[in-house]
DNA sequence: AAGTGTTTTGCAACACCGTTGCAAATAAAT
DNA sequence: ATTTATTTGCAACGGTGTTGCAAAACACTT
């Protein structure tokens, strides 16, 4: 199912189909949530070499199957892409919102980033809006 | 004139006054955009250590001076506070602006950050907004 | 202006992060 | 199954951010 999946996605994407590539969108798939590099090589095992994750991230990038999220703490974080944003152009125009409780960070994939005005001369290209907070399940154990 | 309100900013937060700590407020008054700890490590000359010009930075952000900029390049930056933040607490509520062409980021202090709706159980404490593209002077040597 | 106590600085050392070149291993194509 | 192209792991390197500690600079008193 979900192996059926990761080699079907790495296929429309027109990449090789290898180990290492097929553990990590394992991994982006099963977590919902987005991964930091460090993030994916704890998850990963030892069985990855650090140089290999950085390159994958990279050509998943490239390709458009996930996208990445400016943090604060400087580690940058990656997402899946949800809609076809082949060939790096992303459009995942959704708000970023991190939680400084459980430390994750989530796509609010139905929380549109508003258009902005900005003054004259300035070209906009791409926006990006992180949020952060306490998150629904931090919230909840509160209670 | 400058000399006298580095100082006086000094004063006003209750910091000692020293060599690296004014050099690098200098730094920022002088600029009209933000920097990253390189960037002030190449500006101030080699006259101070890497270290201090992480503890200043570090020091500054605790007493709100400065606040941090997110970017998507794995390089966090600092810009002054406007108005009064003292204290840790940030009212810098505007857009920050990301050159893609000559790399400056800058405040737009006229921009508002415009309010999100977020879904239940989320607890919004912080938001930060970064648009990319071209500044005004970037785009005025392109006619 | 000098002495005292406190804060800040510079140095050394360290762990981590991200990149590159190259040879070996793996996947794809025939 | 063999060949070709791509990907991986290793080694090495430079950059980044942190900590402990001793020396230096600063603030404060007299």
């Amino acid at each position: 199912m979900i192996e059926k999946k990761v080699d079907d996605l790495l296929k429309k994407n027109h990449l090789s189909i290898t180990g290492g590539r097929k553990r990590i969108l394992e991994l982006f798939l099963q977590q919902e949530g987005a991964l930091s590099h460090s993030d994916i090589e704890k998850k990963a095992g030892e069985k990855f070499d650090r140089v290999t994750i950085y390159r994958t991230l990279q050509t998943f990038l490239e390709k458009g199957l996930i996208h990445s999220i400016p943090t604060s703490d400087n580690s940058i974080r990656y997402a899946l892409c949800k809609d076809d944003c082949s060939g790096g152009q992303h459009h995942d125009d959704h708000v970023h919102f991190i939680c400084n409780a459980c430390g994750n960070t989530v796509c609010l994939e139905h929380v549109a980033v508003p258009s902005i005005e900005l003054p004259g001369g300035y070209v906009k290209e791409q926006v990006d809006m992180l949020i952060s907070g306490v998150c629904k399940s931090c919230n909840h154990q509160d209670l």
